[in-house]
DNA sequence: AGCTACTCCTGGTAGC
DNA sequence: TGCTACCAGGAGTAGC
C-alpha cells in the first residue's frame, strides 16, 4: 500500500486516542449523548472503510438494510447500543424493522459529526444523514462491530441480567454464586451471567465489596455477596452519574465535559499505590487473563469453606 | 464446568 | 531520533 497523501490545508485532525474501555456507564452515556441527534432523521447513505466492522455482513446488505429508513430509537442492552431503524411513509413508520447493534469493544466510538467536518483517520464506518450531519464510527483497534440486522437475536449473545434492572436482585447473586467453583472476577466478566460489566467495574466492586478476586463464587459468604450487590449497583450508577470513566478529552458528554468517573477509582489502575482504605500498596495481578487490581490487606482469600 | 491458549488489532512505551 | 519488541484487553472459539 502506498503512503496516504496528505496536504498541510486539508489533514484530518489526528487526536490521540489511549484506551477507553467501554463498560455499561459508557455505553449508557454515549447512547444518552448520540440520541438527540439521531431521532428522526434519515439514513442517505453508508461508507465503509473497514468490512470488518460489519461482523460479516456485506458493504451492500448494509446499504440494502439502512438506507432510505429512519432512526427511531437509540438503546443499550448490556454494552451494546441497539438502534432502532423503521419504514418511513409507510402504516408501521413506528414499528422498528431493523437494528443496528453497536459493540465498542476497546476503542470504539460513535460521534455525530457536523455537515463538513473533518474525518476522523480512524473512521471505520459513517452513515450520511438526512440534514448532512454523519454518524461515524471511530475505532482504531479494529475490535468494535457496528452489525445490521433484521432479528437481534441473531445477533445478540446470550446475555445475564441488566444490573441495574429489577431482574437482578440479591436472590440472583447469592444463587448464581453458590453453584459456581469459578473464580468470582471470572464469572462477573461473563456477560452471559451478569451483562454490562468489564473489567474496571469488576475490580472496584469487588474492593468495595472486600472480595478477593480469585475467590472461588461457591466460597464468597452470604453477607459479601449482599455486599457485593450492593456495590455493583452502587459503583455502576455513581459512574452513570458522572458520565462514565475518560482517559481523555476526545470523548465528551453531552454538556461538553469529559466523563470523571476515573477519579474515583479506588483500585483500577492503581497498582503500587496505597490503598486508600488501609494504605497497604495496591497489586495487580492477572486473572481470567485480565490485569486485575486489588488490596492486599481489605480483599483476602477465605480459609475455608462455608 | 472451568481452565488455558489463541485470535483479532494498533497505539503507546520501554529498551537499546 | 529511530528502531524493535512487547503489552493491553472484550469476546469468541478451540482444546483439554
Amino acid at each position: 500500500m502506498g503512503k496516504p497523501c496528505q496536504t498541510l490545508t486539508n489533514s484530518p485532525p489526528q487526536t490521540r486516542l489511549p484506551p477507553l474501555m467501554p463498560e455499561l456507564p459508557e455505553v449508557e452515556t454515549v447512547a444518552r449523548l448520540i440520541r438527540p441527534d439521531l431521532l428522526g432523521r434519515t439514513v442517505t447513505g453508508t461508507r465503509v472503510q473497514w468490512l470488518r466492522t460489519l461482523g460479516g455482513a456485506s458493504g451492500a446488505q448494509l446499504r440494502s438494510l439502512v438506507r432510505g429508513r429512519t432512526l427511531l430509537s437509540v438503546g443499550r442492552r448490556a454494552k451494546y447500543i441497539l438502534i432502532g431503524l423503521s419504514e418511513p411513509n409507510s402504516l408501521a413508520s413506528d414499528v422498528v424493522d431493523t437494528w443496528l447493534v453497536v459493540h465498542l469493544r476497546m476503542t470504539g466510538r460513535l460521534h455525530v459529526e457536523a455537515p463538513g467536518a473533518p474525518v476522523h483517520k480512524h473512521t471505520r464506518l459513517t452513515l450520511k444523514l438526512d440534514n448532512g450531519a454523519r454518524l461515524d464510527f471511530i475505532d482504531p483497534r479494529k475490535f468494535g462491530r457496528f452489525i445490521p440486522t433484521r432479528h437481534l437475536e441473531d445477533v445478540l449473545p446470550e446475555l445475564g441480567p441488566e444490573p441495574l434492572e429489577s431482574e437482578f436482585t440479591e436472590d440472583f447473586l447469592l444463587e448464581g454464586l453458590s453453584c459456581r467453583r469459578g473464580r468470582i472476577k471470572a464469572l462477573l466478566l461473563d456477560q452471559s451471567f451478569l451483562a454490562g460489566l468489564g473489567n474496571i467495574y469488576v475490580d472496584e466492586s469487588l474492593f468495595t465489596a472486600r472480595i478477593h478476586p480469585q475467590t472461588a463464587a461457591c466460597m464468597v459468604p452470604r453477607k459479601k455477596v449482599r455486599a457485593l450487590y450492593r456495590a455493583i449497583r452502587k459503583t455502576l450508577e455513581d459512574a452513570i452519574e458522572r458520565e462514565g470513566s475518560s482517559f481523555d478529552t476526545f470523548y465528551r458528554t453531552p454538556e461538553g465535559q469529559p466523563g470523571s468517573y476515573q477519579n474515583q477509582f479506588q483500585v483500577y489502575g492503581r497498582h503500587g499505590k496505597p490503598c486508600r482504605a488501609c494504605g497497604r500498596i495496591l497489586r495487580r495481578i492477572v486473572v481470567a487473563q485480565r490485569g486485575t487490581h486489588f488490596c492486599p490487606s481489605c480483599q483476602r482469600l477465605p480459609r475455608k469453606r462455608t
